[in-house]
DNA sequence: TGACGCCCACTTTTT
DNA sequence: GTGGGCGTCA
């Protein structure tokens, strides 16, 4: 057990050395003896995680225990003295794949995996590297990173800046080109001129080109820079890779079969020195090809790492025998694999069962059916699972849950952060916080409409663009002339006075308070308590969580940092429902009974998949079905419907080629139990969908969905709703923030408790906002929201 | 600026 | 069938 060098724990460039009695030292020190986290390890995942040297591929089948060897590993690194925490380099695709990842490493060997710095996701831990040395890529280190809906906006703006025609050439279309680019590791210089000039007749890579200086003025990123920006970095500036290469001793990466080849490239630069690379997939989950993730990379490994280990791990420990055996029968039809055959000592357990229903209805109806008397025998539901191909198979089978009253939660939508009122919240506070943060302001110039329309901003942007200056620079000066008419003159005025009024309230006041007061001033709360549409409820609620997710952070700044890349509704799920989503979605999960509906020609597998990349499309849809099946651990159910309506039209279809590549001894096809209430035709069947179930808008799907993602953080599941708990817009108490009117109860030398500063005396009372000298943090202003009064 | 109505498209989705 | 984007009219 050597050491990795006698210096203390480099935690980093600058800060905290750890001194040899640190408690990583010390922690390091009482684990390393034993090694008691090696028990219970089979013979290749132990080999797994002790083949520390070079580069090791390996090949991880569904429920082999991946994730376990990965931390095991970690642990074993750490204390055998091989690497301090802060050496190794840990990749994860999501957030939620690297918080997992970071409590079972603590479970296993304490708080040591708190030095690990460099546990994240691409995207994070390039963030963090691209901070360090933004000034040698042409950026500041408090550049932003964009969202979607920015990135689309800035692409508008850049294809309409050069005469395009917007309709003919959608930015849509652009941003998936330059995505695509982005993931192969492409710059503008480097695309092929053949490739980038397919888009507005041979104008794609001037667009290209464009984009990133428009990029870099802003001093902005998208995700895809987050990786080729590193990559620029280090080819122009080899001594700082240098200092990366020496710094990661050891490297693992989790979902290799996932990675593009901007991530290899990624990986393959920081792995050249001490090519102590652990690449941690199963090439039969490959299912995100479309996003630009490349299978060869895990098929190449061999060839791109010369020398490399590689093991398998074929030994099953979720799904019972014949499922295992159906799913293993399915996916060995994929001609372009590296080949592993799952095996399991479980017993054989039920076979997969096959049931053809006439419609979708029909279908949705008989798993509903069954989900019933899963529940009638007290199957837990959060141990089901139903499983899609594409989002809109869900509508009719929420339908049908809806009407048996099964609760069940949708898995997968927009997420937190990209919702409308989440991203012109945070559109403020970006200004509030970098007031130059062009695309921030003008999203929020006019949300609420307050009348600087069209024609302001294009005066703005005249005056930005001659001037070279930020937005609210130009506004500033414009509201000295008389370019604009008074009125928007006035409100413009307004607008630049408020914001220099929140960014001061920052220095005094906490950054949730300053967001709600953001909030409240702006009128931004008070449309959507004016609006009266079904989602308005839920979109307060979506800001007052944000308002309070804020709390956690220490600064505006570091909260902004945050959101951008991370941000999540914290899913606090306290009752029991039954999982809808899609298969891609299901990825890394596991329920005892998995339904799959939808297995049939065109739907499953898709046929634009088949259309647009063949024999590839139909791998990796099979793929996707072996992941379905994978997911199972006691009970998988595969249904196929006659009928499906598509695009508003029924076809009648065919059942898919995957139910044909199932082994017949490992399935059973189940007869749809005769209904002859309904016919057993086209016609009872849409007798039936015509029934009404209640008539009330609440009751539509889309409203459905709101809810169960509003309700997130509450119970307020389905089920609450059934029973006649219904969470409508009226049922909303009390709104974001304080009446500012009003006196707030609060008198000056009065004793509070603000909820983040502690105690303190009331030195002044304006309106809801109190001056507070706080026996710990000093004296603050904030919202009287915010504390309740002492004694 | 808002309301209405037309037209289109429509697989999967993390960061 | 449905929602989003965009154009037109008041």
């Amino acid at each position: 057990m050597n050491q990795p060098d006698n210096s203390p724990d480099p935690q980093d460039d600058l800060a905290h050395q750890p001194s040899a009695g640190s408690l990583s030292a010390r922690a390091r020190a009482a684990v390393a003896p034993q090694l008691a986290y090696l028990n219970g390890l089979n013979p290749e995942q132990r080999a797994a995680v002790e083949a520390t040297e070079g580069p090791v591929l390996v090949l991880a089948g569904a429920g082999t225990g991946k994730t376990r060897v990965l931390t095991t590993r970690i642990a074993h690194l750490i204390a055998t003295g091989k690497a301090w925490p802060s050496q190794i380099l840990a990749v994860t695709f999501t957030n939620k794949a690297a918080r997992e990842m970071r409590e079972r490493i603590g479970r296993a060997i304490g708080e040591v995996a708190e030095g690990m710095q460099w546990l994240g996701t691409f995207h994070s831990i390039g963030t963090k590297i691209l901070r360090r040395h933004a000034e040698l890529v042409g950026l500041r280190s408090d550049f932003t990173i964009l969202g979607t809906d920015d990135q689309l906006r800035l692409m508008k703006q850049v294809i309409e800046a050069e005469g395009i025609d917007e309709k003919r050439w959608p930015a849509r279309q652009l941003a998936g080109l330059i995505d695509g680019w982005k993931n192969r590791g492409l710059g503008p210089d480097q695309v092929a001129a053949g490739e980038a000039g397919a888009f507005a007749n041979g104008k794609g890579g001037r667009l290209y080109r464009a984009y990133q200086e428009r990029l870099k003025v802003l001093n902005a990123v998208d995700f895809g820079d987050l990786l080729l920006e590193c990559l620029r970095l280090w080819r122009e500036h080899p001594d700082i890779l240098e200092q990366y290469q020496e710094r990661f001793r050891y490297m693992l990466v989790d979902e290799y079969q996932d990675t593009n080849v901007a991530q290899y490239l990624w990986l393959r630069l920081l792995a050249q020195k001490r090519k102590n690379l652990c690449c941690v997939g199963d090439d039969d989950q490959s299912i995100y090809g479309w996003r630009g993730a490349e299978v060869d990379n895990i098929l190449r490994f061999e060839h791109d790492f010369p020398g490399a280990t590689v093991i398998r791990l074929e030994r099953n420990y979720r799904s019972t025998g014949h499922i295992l055996s159906a799913a293993s029968v399915l996916i060995a039809k994929n001609q372009g694999r590296l080949g592993k055959t799952l095996h399991t000592e479980d017993e054989l357990g039920e076979k997969v069962s096959i049931t053809g229903a006439w419609d979708s209805e029909e279908e949705a109806r008989l798993i509903g059916e069954e989900i019933e008397a899963l529940q009638a025998k007290k199957h837990p539901l959060s141990e089901v699972a139903i499983l899609v191909r594409i989002s809109a198979q869900m509508r009719e089978i929420e339908d049908r849950l809806v009407q048996l009253g099964v609760p069940y939660r949708v898995i997968g939508g927009p997420r937190f952060y990209e919702r409308a009122e989440i991203r012109d919240a945070l559109a403020y506070l970006r200004v509030v916080n970098q007031p130059a943060d062009d695309l921030a302001f003008e999203r929020i110039v006019n949300v609420p409409k307050r009348g600087l329309g069209d024609a302001t901003i294009q005066v703005l942007h005249n005056h930005a663009r001659a001037a070279r200056v930020p937005l609210v620079e130009a506004a500033r000066f414009i509201v000295e002339t008389d370019e604009l008419k008074p009125k928007p003159r006035a409100t413009l005025r307004d607008l630049l006075i408020s914001f220099g009024r929140w960014s001061k309230l920052s220095e005094t006041m906490s950054q949730s308070e300053v967001a709600q007061a953001v909030l409240e001033e702006s009128g931004y709360t008070d449309m959507w308590q004016k609006e009266k549409s079904a989602d308005a409820a839920g979109r307060l609620e979506n800001l007052k969580e944000l308002v309070r997710s804020m709390e956690e952070f220490p600064d505006l700044q570091s909260f902004l940092e945050h959101v951008s890349l991370v941000m999540e509704a914290n899913e606090t799920d306290t009752i029991e429902r039954v999982s809808l989503m899609t298969l891609h979605a299901a990825k890394g999960l596991e329920f005892d009974t998995v339904f799959l509906p939808g297995w049939e020609e065109g739907l499953f597998p898709n046929q634009r998949a088949l259309d647009e990349s063949g024999r590839a499309g139909l791998e990796e849809e099979r793929r996707l079905a072996h992941v379905g099946l994978t997911r199972a651990k006691r009970r998988a159910k595969i249904y196929f419907a006659s009928n499906r309506r598509i695009h508003g039209l029924w076809n009648s279809t065919v059942p898919s080629r995957f139910i044909d590549d199932l082994p017949e001894g490992h399935v059973e096809i189940v007869e749809a139990p005769a209904n002859f209430s309904y016919g057993g035709g086209y016609g009872g069947s849409r007798f039936d969908r015509m029934q009404p179930f209640s008539g009330s808008s609440y009751q539509t799907p889309g409203w459905q969905r709101a809810q169960a993602h509003r309700a997130n953080t509450e119970d307020g599941g389905y089920s609450a709703r059934r029973s006649g708990e219904r969470r409508g817009p009226m049922m909303i108490e009390g709104e974001l923030v304080a009446k500012s009117t009003g006196t707030s109860g609060f008198a000056v030398g009065g004793r509070v408790l603000h909820t983040k500063f502690g105690p303190g005396t009331i030195e002044a009372v304006d309106g809801n906002k109190l001056t507070v000298e706080f026996d710990k943090a000093g004296r603050k202003m904030v919202l009287d929201s915010f504390v309740e009064a002492l004694g």
